[in-house]
DNA sequence: TTTCGCAAGTGTAAAATTTACACTAAGTTT
DNA sequence: AAACTTAGTGTAAATTTTACACTTGCGAAA
């Protein structure tokens, strides 16, 4: 906790979905309820301060919790019923650590996408353990966290959609399946291999290295490196 | 002003789009400030009181200020900047109705797009003056609000790219002719007619009437009607 | 009553994009 | 050597997008 005033009423809560080359997972945080042996999940989220933005204070709870940063946020909605926080079991842990825990809180939600393998979560300030869960088994989650990430995994498949975005998320080098693959598991669905090959090199947004993989039990693909960004 | 306690860090802004067959306009109001002569634009908009969403507070405010009601607001994103309200001038109108006008706000913003021959804005609560403004010749408007509306427009026009929208702003009977000015004000840009028209027709929301035109000094024009909306 | 101005209304060809679809190639493992 | 696995490749049909110009019917003006 830092020691600037914190805003009672106003939280970021971040949806962070992290890609390890196979499957889709989201960043979530277990905490334990005051009295009692159970655990809450969550995603990772917290009060604002006072003389924070709210990017910057996005940037800041997240680290907070799970270490991680260098991670691009992007705000895509407020939440803010005034009864989105009013479980039994979400008071009888929000009592353990926050003064006036009836107040209603809005929330600004945020959302990224990163590899995986770039980023080693690891809990602080309230939570107890963070890790990654895979998307599609998203167990119940505190107070309307659940909606906050269904409206996030919308949000991505949106913005994948017209095929410009993702390929941050790679390896330096890569192969078409690689990204195919990040494609499927983004937005549910199959798709065409010389099709999506076709429209992938259109893009012109990568192109081929003379390199190959190696080791694999099947033919070699070519590997492929990320054009030059243009800003 | 409501009898509740009013939520001192959260407010929501509104951005009222009007069209009239013709321009694509924007509900601001007017405020003096406390001391001096001047006045000041702005968005309609307020803090929130505790017991109500976001949704609800967006739909209260509006009407408390410009007697509108009945709008579909959608919610687009949040402002938080810590000195987002931070102008010299803004603060000095501030202080006359606002107990601790440093405390930084967060404002959730929510858009809409109406007609404006269906709603008559008449000014209350703190604001002077309710007026439609073009939106070729937005002046400065207060805080960020400028940023607030250019970022309503964005969203608006991404929600017109795909064709689907916005034929409720149209009268009951209208012609091909109105639909393509609509899209023309909020795209501002011109579209081909025959194009434009094999797409509309496509897209089977609107059908024909066997009525036409009277009193244009030109051929007049099938009447069209929408189709029965699916749910 | 003729002429003029104005927006309505209409079709087609070319280009670009999207979709469906099946076999061979080159490695590793057995 | 056979089996397995993913890489890699082309085409035809369908659909969508784009560019483009003249005639029609009304009221207003001459």
């Amino acid at each position: 906790m830092t020691t600037k005033n914190v805003n009672p009423n106003v939280s970021v809560d971040c949806v962070v979905f992290g890609f390890d080359n196979e499957r889709l997972k989201v960043l979530l945080i277990e905490q334990k309820l005051s009295d009692k042996e159970k655990v809450q999940l969550a995603l990772p989220g917290d009060l604002i301060v006072d003389d924070e933005g709210l990017d910057e204070a996005a940037n800041r709870v997240l680290f907070e919790i799970s270490g991680l940063s260098g991670i691009f946020l992007q705000q895509y909605r407020a939440f803010g019923d005034p009864d989105r926080v009013s479980d039994i079991k979400d008071l009888d842990w929000l009592k353990s650590y926050r003064s006036n825990p009836q107040a209603r809180v809005i929330t600004v939600a945020y959302m990224a996408l990163v590899k995986m393998e770039d980023f080693s979560p690891e809990a602080s300030s309230f939570a107890e353990r963070v890790f990654w869960q895979d998307i599609e088994e998203t167990p119940q989650l505190a107070f309307d966290h659940n909606k906050i990430l269904f409206e996030a995994l919308e949000r991505l498949r949106d913005d994948f959609v017209n095929y410009k975005t993702g390929f941050e998320l790679l390896p330096e080098k890569f192969t078409l399946g690689h990204i195919q693959r990040l494609y499927e598991t983004i937005l549910g669905k199959d798709l065409d291999k010389r099709n999506f090959r076709k429209k992938i090199l259109k893009e012109k947004l990568v192109s081929p290295t003379n390199q190959k993989q190696t080791g694999v039990l099947h033919k070699p693909a070519v590997l492929y490196k990320l054009n030059h960004e243009k800003v």
